[in-house]
DNA sequence: AATGAATGAGCATTCATTCAT
DNA sequence: CATGAATGAATGCTCATTCAT
């Protein structure tokens, strides 16, 4: 699936590569995805010239630092799911899944929506995490701990909203909680 | 609030600036807020001259079409809080400012957020509405119908979250309605 | 054929497109294609935003300019054509228009060119002079003044080699004199 | 002229060499000088690096392969000179060089330039062959093949021009051969 | 020697805003 | 007042050339 199509890269181009991406995740999630590739660049101690090698194009960047964020939630949704039971693990990845979308929601937005077009990469990194979804909130409903008229459309679409709401909220951890419990209550039965 | 500062404006310069607000919202809704000024100025049959004339910035025009939408929820609002039970007012406006909420992300984002950089029409048309708010979460929480733990500023951002979501479902009712639902329901006590 | 499509155009509007035409002209011509929009709008004494506001594309220039070029030639052909009797108009057109193809090849080399890509107003000058041409080794074949065996493409492309000639000899009148000569001699019948 | 100063050169460098300098010429020749020094690498399988060890400069690569041709050219011309009788073979040798020429103008178009700007090697090369071209000339003049009044500077012009026109011909042999038929019965006297 | 990653000046093009008409 | 031409800073991207591996 993930096979070794690419050559292994060279020591400093991969931390150039690396730090490229870290640079963009950052910077387009905290001031949008106007950011100027060239101050993407500088940051990471590097000419533009370096970032379109690794990049095509600004977009590429952008797809690039999203599949890597999909990547990791996709991994810590698969552990999430091993390690609990059926029901436990939907609430869990719910949240999960909110969390770890934080950042400007231009930008999150981007992140659960299936209709970015035809990205490759990003379709396929989606796809993953929608067909872990499925399970989990097939298991879930059997279980009798979801409301049985939710659909993975639906689930998506909350936790877009959900994310986009976490972001309004800041940091309080206490509000944060409450929102959850407004939501995962409303997600059971009745 | 604010006096009769501005003068009368003549009739075809108030249609100008009426036609142009329409066209800014329409267009911002539907295509994002980067769609160039020169295209908003000739589909609203006026040259950027005039546009600019009436909006001395992008972004005061931006901020004219976000203070009429929250005027027009603050109206609405008033209404349903003037004809309804405290309880079920709240839950009515909360399904109104949602659906009213519709249009693309990076703009419907802003429309509750109270930390825009201090756009003086903004805030004020925000702090009316927000005013409508608590008045409405005090009563439904008064009568019972709303979880007493939940402050004004979850709901403000639960509302911005519901809006991001509804937009992420598209049209079908039935979809939209179980969010409703979920939502509505995590909203009631315990 | 040449309607009246484009409104009037403001006096000073159309003095700035007529210097970027000029300055375009003369630039390409000596200096070849290369030179950088940004140079040509300077030496116009307008910014670059003018251009593309007159030329939405570099591109698009370049054939503005070539359009011109080629419309001169072929009023200037026509008059010829109208003044004299068949076979000395076509001789005469023939040196005529390789006076006026003068330049750096890499342009005149698209002046007589059919197969540049599909651009309409390009297109059209071209086909124009083609058809003047045409009708000109027509008459002259008919009255015996040039051989019979010579098609049109032939002739477009020996307008073209003689162009590049011109421009490698300079500016010396005897020798452009002596190459005519050699051309025109071979155009003749056996 | 210019001694052995260019050590041996390993076998794999030489051989390196040679594909450069075929790729390029090729490439050069059918898409124009515009072609990235990056492509021409690649499709000769080696690295940028390597090319640039080999050809300081891009312009250097150009020269390269611009000697390569003349020097065949002459070559050719010679043998000619040697088998044929002065008035035949300055006829051969004018239609031999023009088809040796083909390829993109742009390119050609230095070939017989004499003007440009004083690369040392192929100002050598073009010595060369108008050294030749001078003898061939003067042959033919003297056994009354060829107008008398013809200079060298205008044969030069010519053999730049008529190449310029086979390109425009593509490659319909009896088009080509009436092209030659026009000029070269140009070139004799009267 | 060969490689290919890094560099950064350079270029075409866009767009908010100003100002002469 | 309205108009739309002019402006030019800003941006994404390319490509010849250098240099660490």
């Amino acid at each position: 699936m993930s096979g070794a199509k690419e050559r292994p890269l060279r020591a400093d181009a991969a931390r150039n590569r690396a730090r490229l991406l870290d640079v963009a995740t950052e910077v387009f999630t905290t001031r949008g995805v106007g950011v100027p590739t060239e101050e993407i660049a500088r940051t990471a101690g590097v000419g533009v010239g370096t970032l379109f090698r690794h990049f095509p194009t600004k977009e590429a960047l952008l797809e690039a630092v999203m599949v890597r964020r999909l990547e990791a939630i996709a991994a810590q949704t698969a552990r999430l799911a091993a390690e609990m039971k059926p029901s436990d693990a939907f609430f869990a990845c719910f949240q999960l899944i909110v969390e770890q979308s934080a950042g400007k929601n231009e930008f999150a937005q981007a992140l659960v929506a299936a209709d970015v077009d035809a990205h490759a990469a990003l379709q396929e990194s989606s796809d993953v995490i929608q067909a872990q979804l499925a399970v989990l909130l097939d298991g879930a409903q059997r279980a009798g701990a979801v409301r049985p008229d939710l659909g993975l459309p639906e689930l998506l679409a909350l936790l877009a909203g959900i994310s986009t709401t976490m972001e309004h909220l800041g940091a309080d951890p206490a509000s944060r909680q409450r929102i959850f419990d407004v939501v995962l209550d409303g997600l059971r039965p009745h």
